[in-house]
DNA sequence: TGTTGACCCTCACGCGGCGTGAGGCTGGAT
DNA sequence: ATCCAGCCTCACGCCGCGTGAGGGTCAACA
């Protein structure tokens, strides 16, 4: 009934370009259905549809190469792919949502700057609780670690609002991944676990602007684990993941003095 | 305080790849702080704040070479990027939840299947609103309205679910394009709109699989302003949309039949 | 002292989904 | 006969790296 359309022709109607249609050729995705003597590219009604349901998938995200196939599905199987793809969706979103919220946090970061800054730093705690902390690690490390308390303040109210705003992004991020461990219930002493905690370790030693040894950072598990602040905080990121955070960290630390001792006095 | 830091330190604590950071240092977005006369890049503090405000943005979905000019920014404008950048991530989510809501819509149409095909087409019309709207098109355009129609009916029930599907998403689609001309005070007569109007007169005539000569394409503009269903179905689109698209579509009927005439009978 | 083995380096190609030419036919209207 | 629009086939470019190949370097151990 619809005559033969030209490539011109099919791209105006179906808004791709006609550029577009011929990668499709290509990649063998959709061909035309006759082509001429003269090497023109003829399409007609079955292509238009067929086409249709690829700008369909498209649109939702599918890479071609899968589109292929998945025209070829029926029923039961296309309603599975699309559920599969659905979550897929709305795990980005939830995603998008995020970057989002870092986004607002971080104007807002930037717009208290002085007075927000060190209240921020510590996510929301009060300044007497953030006291009470410090007053723990002196009262647990020494005097030493008064001066690096005071060292790390001062450098952090040196620090960019937008420094400052990147580390906690990290910081939220690293929580994140181990959260999703910790809910996917892998093994606390992993590779992948253990990569995390390093990285976790590096941001501490960032913030203290001070490597930080093994017993320090051994210290900074057992401080999260025996301060409620820090337990609901972490288990409001996910059930059981105050618990497992901190073994993981006690872990990390133990196989990082055995290799630093071991490195230091070996045998 | 901490050490140089080498590639692989960097990045195990950064949790990118060594590639990674030999991609930015050719980029030009992050050098390293000293580069060894062995070639061996060493990275310092500085380099490591640096890098963690570049992922921050990364993560935001700014294309690395926006982020190297960002990262000079100061406060105000700062802001100003990151509330920009935050429009963009929430109409990506709201595009997300459009889909998501597509994929819901094909779905529920794919398992509802027969019974459910007529009535999707008409897009939630009931029925009998359906067989009073091919009552009026008989009525205006004569008995092979009738036959159109007929023919139309047959063709849809032996489509599949998915042709149907990838269908109504395409109207969908060109009517939000369209919807979106209208809210932005765009001129019916331009070009842009045009091309949109053609394709939604070609997607018409691929679902009567027949063409759809101007003046019948008119009579359809003439069914959605006459009957308040369609009129309410576009205004909750976008205030005004109906009659924007009415004018649109007329338009172009009266420039394609010129053309057509003028193509027939030329002078 | 030499030998591992873990690190480091520089090319350089590949991917996905086309955009964007260059350079050259073809087809229909004048 | 001439024009121009439309068609064709290469083939390189983009972005953000992954993934080798092929070869130097460094610290630790025998």
């Amino acid at each position: 009934m619809i005559k033969e359309l030209t490539v011109k022709q099919l791209a105006a109607i179906s808004g791709v370009t006609v550029r577009t249609l011929r990668h499709y050729d290509e990649i063998g995705l959709l061909k035309p259905a006759r082509v001429g003597a003269n090497g023109y590219r003829y399409y007609g009604r079955a292509e238009l549809l067929r086409l249709q349901r690829i700008l369909f998938h498209r649109e939702l995200g599918v890479p071609l190469n899968e589109i292929g196939g998945l025209l070829e599905l029926e029923g039961e199987d296309q309603v599975g792919v699309l559920l599969r793809h659905r979550q897929k969706l709305e795990a980005e979103g939830a995603r998008l949502a995020e970057l989002i919220d870092t986004i607002d946090r971080t104007i807002a970061s930037i717009n208290g700057e002085t007075t927000m800054s060190n209240a921020d730093l510590y996510k929301g705690f009060s300044t007497e609780k953030q006291a009470a902390y410090e007053a723990w690690l002196i009262q647990r490390h020494g005097e030493p670690m008064r001066q690096d308390i005071t060292r790390s303040r001062r450098r952090l109210d040196a620090s960019t609002a937008q420094e400052q705003a990147a580390a906690m992004a990290q910081l939220q991020q690293l929580e994140e991944s181990l959260a999703e461990a910790c809910r996917r219930d892998i093994d606390p002493a992993s590779t992948a676990v253990d990569e995390l905690i390093a990285r976790h370790r590096a941001w501490v030693a960032m913030m203290w602007d001070k490597p930080c040894p093994p017993e320090a950072y051994t210290g900074l598990a057992d401080l999260y684990l025996s301060h409620p602040d820090f337990v609901a905080r972490y288990e409001r990121i996910a059930p059981g993941f105050a618990e497992y955070l901190v073994r993981a960290m006690k872990i990390h630390a133990a196989a990082a003095g055995f290799t630093a001792s071991s490195r230091l006095s070996p045998g």
